[in-house]
DNA sequence: AGTGATTATGTTAGTGCTTACATAATTACT
DNA sequence: AGTAATTATGTAAGCACTAACATAATCACT
């Protein structure tokens, strides 16, 4: 599903889409047992069932619902019979919400279908299940011990000041070249073999030929690389670039795209080419603000199948360059 | 809090407050930090900035919600400038959602606060967030392979049709004092060393001394236990009552109760108390119901730590025991 | 006793979603 | 080609809840 994709960041709506689907099975199962309840009534009529009649607020603050909603839902309840309300006589501004014999008499004839629940929750959901609550309540306790609103600011303020880093290859990092590559490789394109074999021996197949593999390091966080290989002497490519779509937009990209550059021009090499794909539009606007120049057709001998852009750098002079780097 | 002791029942309500939680935290998030956004957005917009111009149903789908939904939120979200909507010329029935300029300058500035989002959710919730997560991904997965309602249903069934027995002690049953006894003891509170030889030996220190060890059986499980325990000629205390979590609200506990009170009579004893624990609540009310009378302070000489309760059973007269049962 | 703050609740308008229905375009089949 | 089924979407009404406000009772303090 694509919204696993996205992990934490589109927690609220797996949460609610798991929500209605509890919701719904509960109420599925009320109706196959006859049973005269809704769902969306149990936290209201339980409490009162188990606490004796009680106020609005008391309801409210014990299930974790606005008064507006409980006053509402109580409405809802009186008109099915199943609730009585009342003024607190000892203070005029409660109102008492008391369970008709009614409802007693349902909820009573309730303790089957609520052990079924659980019993056929635990068999539907496994140790999943037990997972799942024990986690809930953790993240409850945790939600109200510390807010998660500056929590998060102030990863982001860290993040903001975080310096972006390019760094050259380490061992520690030959994961990371896999990971970023495949990410969205596999979105876009295939990932071929001779994609497979580069990402997963970089000392190999970018090292040892006289490459160099660099990456962008954003507060602990590794979230680009660039390759520069070594295709026959002094003639370099450049390839593998990307950044994960999580960290797009903060100019990592287009550091990197310098820092291989500069490379190439330590190295004192003849001829730098890529080779990428048209429907990449971003990344090849990128490329030529940094000098690469579009040419014709494809490269004789292209090793991808996706190829189908060919550029060669053609060094802007210092001026124009300076003009460039402008924009 | 009180949602959380109803642990399956109230999963739908604890999932949406928590649903509801974060989406409020991102929406402050992204006013904080100006982005031009609302959470309820996110899964749409995120989807077509990855995946290019796409139609209302793939939307939906990919999103996991109606039709309907994206189809409203996406005239939303044309009215505040992110969204153009065409007909596709290739199947006219179709509506074709692209992204404007606009959000796609939105969207490519807010990488920094979509990471922050991801770290500062890992950083609040730590390895319960991790948790939270992958039960969840379990969850979703077993809930699909397997409709949750029917499960629920056939547990119903062979509840339904499982006689709810109480009958005394027999040497196989002896584990069954310990484990159900045990369970609860060790969640709420402490296991004392008084509880574990009993528990251990019920022959010797319930049988013996003049006691007498009932269980409930449903169907070939043993979901709950009640000791009446002789302390002295005629003096009886009621002790040990408990019933498995997952079959509560069946009324075996009442039926457990009636059973130890029933033998009470039997053999004509002259008091019968018990001590328990002002933290129960629905066992005091079930207590109370069936004629027992709170206390004033606890009983001289308890043997228990957590007893904090003292009640005697004061049988009330015919008439008004007729009176009650109806209730 | 009188004043202002606080508390408990009810009420209204609005949001995000659902279900049910309506409509138009496409496909399948004779 | 012509009809029926299917598909893709839009629309209306309704539900559960919230936020914001209104109201009345109570409390705290002089």
């Amino acid at each position: 599903m694509y919204l696993s994709s996205l992990a934490e960041l589109a927690l609220g709506s797996r949460l609610k889409a798991l929500s209605d689907h509890f919701y719904g099975a509960a109420d599925e199962v009320y109706r196959a047992c006859n049973a005269q309840i809704e769902s969306r009534w149990f936290p209201v009529l339980r409490y009162l069932w188990e606490n004796g009649p009680s106020t609005v607020g008391d309801v409210a603050s014990a299930i974790g619902q606005t008064h507006s909603a409980v006053s509402q839902l109580a409405d809802k309840l009186v008109r099915a019979g199943m609730l009585r309300r009342k003024r607190d006589p000892a203070d005029g501004r409660r109102s008492v919400l008391t369970l008709t014999d009614k409802a007693n008499r349902s909820l009573s004839g309730l303790g089957l279908i609520w052990c079924s629940i659980r019993r056929g929750a635990v068999a539907a959901l496994g140790s999943e299940g037990e997972k799942l609550l024990s986690a809930l309540a953790a993240c409850e306790k945790a939600l109200q011990e510390r807010p998660i609103v500056d929590t998060i600011l102030a990863e982001h303020a860290a993040l903001s000041s975080a310096p972006l880093e390019i760094v050259p290859y380490e061992p520690v990092l030959a994961g990371h070249f896999y990971r970023l590559n495949a990410q969205w490789l596999q979105r876009h394109f295939q990932l071929e073999e001779i994609d497979r074999q580069m990402l997963s021996d970089p000392e190999r197949y970018v090292l040892a030929p006289g490459g160099v593999l660099l990456f962008a390091r954003l507060g602990g966080e590794v979230i680009g690389t660039c390759a520069l290989l070594q295709e026959s002497p002094g003639v370099y490519e450049l390839s593998k670039m990307c950044v994960d779509e999580t960290f797009r937009g903060l100019g990592a990209g287009r550091q990197l795209l310098d820092g291989v550059i500069a490379e190439f021009h330590r190295r004192g090499g003849k001829e730098l080419f890529l080779e990428s794909n048209s429907r990449l539009k971003t990344a090849l606007r990128m490329y030529e603000q940094a000098g690469f120049v579009m040419q014709p057709g494809t490269r004789a001998g292209s090793h991808y199948e996706r190829a189908d852009v060919y550029m060669i750098y053609a060094p802007p002079t210092a001026s124009v360059r300076k003009k460039a780097r402008k924009s």
